[in-house]
DNA sequence: GAAAAGCAAATGTCAGACATTTTACCGCGC
DNA sequence: GCGCGGTAAAATGTCTGACATTTGCTTTTC
């Protein structure tokens, strides 16, 4: 593609980066494309050289784009990109449509990852992570609804499952937690636009996060692993990551090895 | 600390940040300490202002240093440390001593990962996941018990635990494979230093590693997640991470809350 | 026709000057 | 003495122009 469809006036100091990240992120250009040279990026934005350098560096960082002396920028495969880098998870939750592809992935991680994430933090919370966690749900509650709110209702979530991986008191984990908002705001955004495709769902999700913060304070780790599971099974089923849970209630099956390419 | 004691010439081109970088790795400042300034890097290491900036700009974008106008380079928390980028982790496993608490934190997590990644391994392996597996394996067996081998022994071990978090078919687990090699990495180094503190624990770990093998090939998940936990058991518990499974042999208790301060 | 030389285009590097932010110090007034 | 402001120093950030290096393509030459 071409810069011309990129707006030239970027934020501020890392803004430039961003704007270019989120291009790349939200799929404008394809893996394998060359990216525009330094000397149109600096007349397309007007600003110096040296910007603009700065900026690519930071997508080289990223693993987004590979530069070579001569050759120019390419766009590097999406199995490079640094996806658990807080950079790109929040440039990724700031899309309006990030690739449908991406999101199935870090869904179906979140879908076999969190149950263990939760079993650890039932045996490791303490006060004030089971603060953190009530907040939340309270918010949940409190945003439950009304569509007017669901950026909060989003935030609030965001903030239940991001206690929950603090709350294991493992700092990778705790790092992983950052790509729970692209995940969740993606959902919710797509769940505003299919006009609720489960009217009575909100209610049952909430019922099943209330589970899973009193499985937590109750420090029961089997009661949080399978609450977390149940958490996300509906939405997985939705997303076509697993199969229909009605037909297989007892395990959770996965969907076969080749079913990538399957439409959402 | 000051920079004196760092060797005066390093790599190539991003030789300079990689020596930095493995210096804060290894703890040779500590958070919250003043990094050197940009001039007394240049005087040091003999280079340009450019190249020392680019360094730092690395160091700043992994998350190792904090930079601001008019006071200085400090250097951030653990905490923000970004351990799951690449660089961080191929850094790190070329360090003799990493810090052993990051250490266990990472091994805290594979322990409670890795079962959940062998279940999906299970699920959707293909030929050339079991492939790359059995070759892994096959290279174990053939380097086992020979101490002047343990580089390459440790290698087939990476690239065992590597294969099958590819063969979850899963874009965020697979890259979260490079937090394999330094934890694997300081294993061995380790078990050399004490002289194989379990003399029949290494045939023991390769049958071990043989049954999660053929768990993942008969695509029985059960078994294979049940297989990963026992794998990584023994080296848990060595390590102070979870309770000897003598005790509690059913389930996999973990340590309390407050046990980060026991040493190693 | 193939290999070598040359040219153009892209990124990488350097050096110097200047801008901006922060901190510390010093003096002044109350 | 205490606080306040202002100045200067020190650090990082930015700009600019020139040059180096790598790469791919073109042209030349045998």
């Amino acid at each position: 593609m071409t810069l011309a469809s990129l707006p030239r006036h970027q934020g501020g100091a890392d803004g430039l980066a961003r704007l270019l990240g989120q291009a790349l992120l939200a799929g404008r250009w394809r893996p394998g494309e060359t990216f525009p040279r330094e000397r149109d990026l600096c007349e397309h934005f007007a600003v110096s050289r040296n910007q603009v350098r700065n900026a690519l560096a930071t997508l080289v960082a990223l693993g987004l784009i590979e530069r070579t002396a001569g050759r120019g920028s390419v766009v590097c495969e999406i199995d490079e990109w640094h996806l658990l880098d807080p950079l790109v998870s929040a440039w990724m939750s700031d899309i309006e449509t990030p690739d449908a592809q991406l999101l199935r992935e870090i869904f179906a991680f979140r879908h076999s990852a969190e149950p263990a994430v939760a079993r650890l933090a039932a045996q490791a919370a303490e006060a004030e992570d089971l603060e953190r966690l009530e907040v939340a749900y309270r918010g949940m509650r409190r945003t439950a609804g009304r569509p007017e709110a669901s950026a909060q209702h989003a935030e609030h979530d965001v903030a239940f499952h991001t206690a929950i991986y603090r709350a294991s008191h493992n700092l990778v984990w705790r790092q992983m937690g950052h790509l729970l908002r692209p995940s969740i705001v993606a959902l919710i955004q797509r769940s505003q636009a299919h006009l609720q495709p489960h009217p009575d769902g909100l209610e049952d999700s909430l019922v099943r996060h209330g589970r899973l913060l009193e499985a937590i304070r109750g420090r029961d780790a089997d009661a949080a692993e399978a609450a977390a599971a149940d958490v996300l099974r509906r939405t997985a089923v939705d997303l076509g990551i697993v199969a229909d849970a009605a037909s297989r209630p007892a395990t959770v099956p996965v969907a076969e090895p080749n079913a990538k390419e399957r439409s959402a």
